[in-house]
DNA sequence: TTGAAAGCGCTAACAC
DNA sequence: GTGTTAGCGCTTTCAA
């Protein structure tokens, strides 16, 4: 691509270089006259910076990486989108990557990012995710990062996430007090926070209300709308056959639905449903799901404004890392 | 965040840097033993190269810029994904970079993109985009991009886009079929293929089927749901009364659907609806959407093929630029 | 007011 | 087998 660069304004207006770099950055050193001319040349030229030489001289990008499950999924897109912005807004550039839930594609992307040495880190867990040690060895690099949405289940580190368990302990109970009586889970992996923590809160809420239930109550299923499919079909197999199911995410509940379309089990007379994160397609099933809906806007804010503050300030005091409050949408998944 | 570099490890070993670089990638050069404490170490010291030292030094970054006019929609967010896959199957990092549909932040993204010297750059086009200068500019550049999806009206460019012209006037012949007689298309800017291509063929097909229409037939509505609702109630406080919309995509024909159902229109009966793009929730409006569906995935393998083969072979023959074909999926919003 | 020197981390070419 | 030199484009420090 050849690129000018100052050398070829510098050699073609017989100045030095550093004259250059000066006059384009209004240095006060240089002469109005010099600067004027350097300007319009480069103009002229065509002259594009080069981040890459700046990057290695300054030892900074301006730079945010963030690793994230999915991109073609509205809850991650809707992040992206907002996390690109706020990003913009402090005067970095974002460098998105897709795990695709997998946590082997989440370590090369991360390794990737620290090899183009964003300045910082931004991760939300794929679901395959368990070694924490990997984060260990992050931590000691002193990269500052931090989780959103989802982390490790023992997180010592700095994260802005939901209080997952009282919104699972929450919609439990609501479920509960429509009258269903054969409640179930279909939960995420153990390992990361939003799996753990909405379990607890669904088993939590059972034992609060005196419900009985067998230990089959919980049924792992992923985080997709496949998984939530094959996993209603898998457990009404078993014989099991639950009038309520809490879903760990939204994707989850549609693939309950599917199936009980299938099976031919209504919504919301036979079966209540409620998920998490009131994606795009939630309120236009049929009937509209009922979900918990995340503060995403404030949260990616946060995060934001977290990392900028780490990058900026020489040892930033933690901000405030309270989870997030999240809201229980009610819809017709409920009778 | 102080990372550790090739020097320090060459002190560690009291040996150079270059035998250091050499051992690292197995360079004949150098003893096997070597080698093995050089790479051990580099192991042991978590030593990360940097891809920015890299970049400078090798005049090329091995990344590809995508601008895309949104994110948080599902057919750019699969876009993306798919993009984002495919350029890691031939050995690419994507950059992606978001207009949000505005012709000032694509121009500043292409810039950034420069200034971060991707190898070549993928472009989907901003609705407001009209300023062809600056992409004869781009060409000037010399560095390699191509259009997707979206490019200028007059475009000379290398680009992947299907044959708007031929979609909607075969869209627009069968909503004739049905027996519609008052047909509207809510268009899109003419400035771009897809705007001036789309009504094109809307037009051509009326005269086609000697239907009488007003100049009225057309209203620029944009690309958003909202485009769509507002453009649905503007022409309804007109007085115009259309029983059929080629919408200029999916969006604006949920737009439609909103305004028709504020106003007691019926879909299919009173009004027939059709749209462009098959996004995620088109087959989840009630009725589902009919609408032009685009061959997504080939149309991404082939721009990165493309793409990949300016980048690899000196003077690369162009590539078949012929426009993909789409394909019309009828659902319940035709009569 | 301008410029020379040195260095950011890495590598290719060319000695030793 | 190993090391020296030079340079990618830019910036900071210090000297002229």
């Amino acid at each position: 691509m050849n690129a000018v660069s100052q050398k070829d304004i510098a050699d073609a207006l017989n100045v030095s270089r550093v004259t250059v770099t000066k006059a384009l950055k209004d240095h006060p050193d240089i002469a109005m006259e010099t600067k004027l001319k350097v300007k319009n040349l480069a103009e002229k030229m065509g002259y594009i910076p080069s981040r890459v030489a700046q990057s290695l001289n300054r030892q900074r990008t301006n730079t945010i990486g963030l690793v994230i499950p999915k991109i073609a999924h509205s809850f991650f897109s809707q992040a992206v989108e907002l996390f690109y912005e706020e990003a913009h807004e402090h005067g970095f550039e974002l460098i998105p990557m897709i795990s695709f839930e997998d946590s082997k594609n989440e370590e090369k992307a991360i390794k990737t990012l620290l090899s183009m040495r964003v300045d910082a880190l931004i991760i939300d867990l794929a679901g395959s995710s368990q070694d924490s040690l990997f984060f260990e060895k992050l931590e000691k690099l002193g990269i500052p990062f931090i989780f959103f949405d989802r982390c490790p289940k023992e997180n010592a580190h700095s994260s802005v996430i939901i209080n997952d368990y009282l919104a699972a302990y929450e919609a439990t109970i609501v479920g509960l007090k429509k009258g269903y009586k054969r409640p179930m889970h279909f939960s995420g992996p153990d390992e990361i926070n939003i799996g753990a923590q909405r379990k607890k809160g669904f088993l939590d809420a059972l034992k609060k209300s005196e419900t009985k239930y067998p230990e089959s109550s919980i049924a792992e299923s992923g985080f997709t709308e496949k998984g939530g499919y094959k996993t209603f079909l898998r457990i009404t197999d078993l014989g099991l056959n639950p009038d309520f199911v809490l879903a760990v995410n939204d994707s989850v509940a549609h693939g309950i639905y599917r199936a009980a379309e299938e099976l031919g089990i209504s919504i919301p007379n036979q079966l209540g449903v409620i998920g998490f994160g009131d994606i795009e397609t939630s309120k236009m099933l049929n009937p509209a799901l009922t979900t918990v809906r995340l503060p995403l806007k404030e949260m990616v804010r946060d995060t934001m404004k977290i990392i900028v503050n780490k990058l900026t300030i020489p040892s930033p005091k933690a901000l405030n890392n309270e989870p997030f409050t999240s809201e229980l949408i009610v819809r017709g998944s409920l009778k």
